[in-house]
DNA sequence: CGAATATAGATGATGTGACAACTAGTTCGG
DNA sequence: CCGAACTAGTTGTCACATCATCTATATTCG
């Protein structure tokens, strides 16, 4: 497994392989857990809970498509599709737009805002337990900030 | 941002919250990037990758279904029919087991080996230039050093 | 042995996500 | 104002994930 060739590109070493790989499998059991929590507490999925917050999150409780699809950089035909599907569970309602003809507002219904306030609690609860609770302050503010500190590289970096 | 109704969700603090996006947002993003540079060079979804990595890594080069499933931490049901489209392109073959009649291999082909081992390089050069070339090498460490601790807090608690 | 039970894996239904093609409304250059 | 280019959002298709259910073989135990 010691390939010191000077090939064009060095695989990982053991250290830098078990670190990619905790990084990469701590993201997939949280995802998992998360969602699964959510789900069966909530009946609601990630997709959907993300929806709610970012709708709610705003004063107006609705938002354009583009807007939203921005917020939550997703591209438009998922949210098309997301919404859809959420409005036939009459937890966001579909408005149109007066200045736009071919826009269109996302709205929060009553029904979704009952549903996500019972919600929201329960999951910062899961978040503390599963994230902040298993780390010190520091160690969690430097988790934050080596995240950020890569998601400036991904951004930066082209791969095309 | 805006905080018309504080009160009625307790989130976490603004530092929290903060590092607590960058964190889930980091690996959207890579998760992304990846599979979309791994579809458009090589032909591959990360499923696939997995799948291949997974097979190629033992000697015989074949793996039952169930220690393949382990290994990956999937269901059962999810690599079956992951299985099934792999083997309609040519990427791996089923094998019957002879030791237990229920039981079956999975097993790379001549034209999987090919495609895997085209990839891999690319796939090293790009875990490189998003992630590697962006922390110091005393960075990644540490984030592979919190990845591992958040990961033994995620199977320590219970949350159902 | 032979019935109950457990195990290996397959299958069908359903919901979700990416991508490309599409429709309809808007803007802009002439 | 008229048509070309642009923009907002929708839809179809296929790949993928989960769940429940199903088949066939193995094992266990009376």
């Amino acid at each position: 497994m010691n390939d010191t060739e000077p090939s064009a590109v060095p695989w990982l070493s053991a250290d830098e392989q078990r670190a990619w790989r905790a990084f990469v499998r701590v993201h997939l059991k949280l995802s998992a857990r998360m969602a699964a929590d959510l789900q069966s507490h909530s009946g609601l999925s990630s997709a959907d809970f993300e929806v709610l917050v970012a709708v709610t999150d705003v004063s107006e409780g609705r938002v354009r498509f583009q807007d939203l699809a921005k917020d939550l950089d997703w591209e438009q035909s998922r949210l098309s599709h997301q919404i859809r599907r959420m409005i036939k569970r009459d937890l966001v309602a579909r408005e149109e737009c007066e200045e736009d003809g071919r826009g269109a507002y996302v709205a929060i219904s009553e029904h979704g805002r009952a549903v996500i306030e019972a919600a929201a609690p329960r999951h910062v609860r899961v978040v503390r337990r599963l994230v902040l609770d298993g780390l010190t302050a520091e160690e969690f503010a430097e988790l934050g900030r080596l995240s950020a500190k890569l998601s400036d590289q991904i951004d930066r970096v082209e791969t095309a």
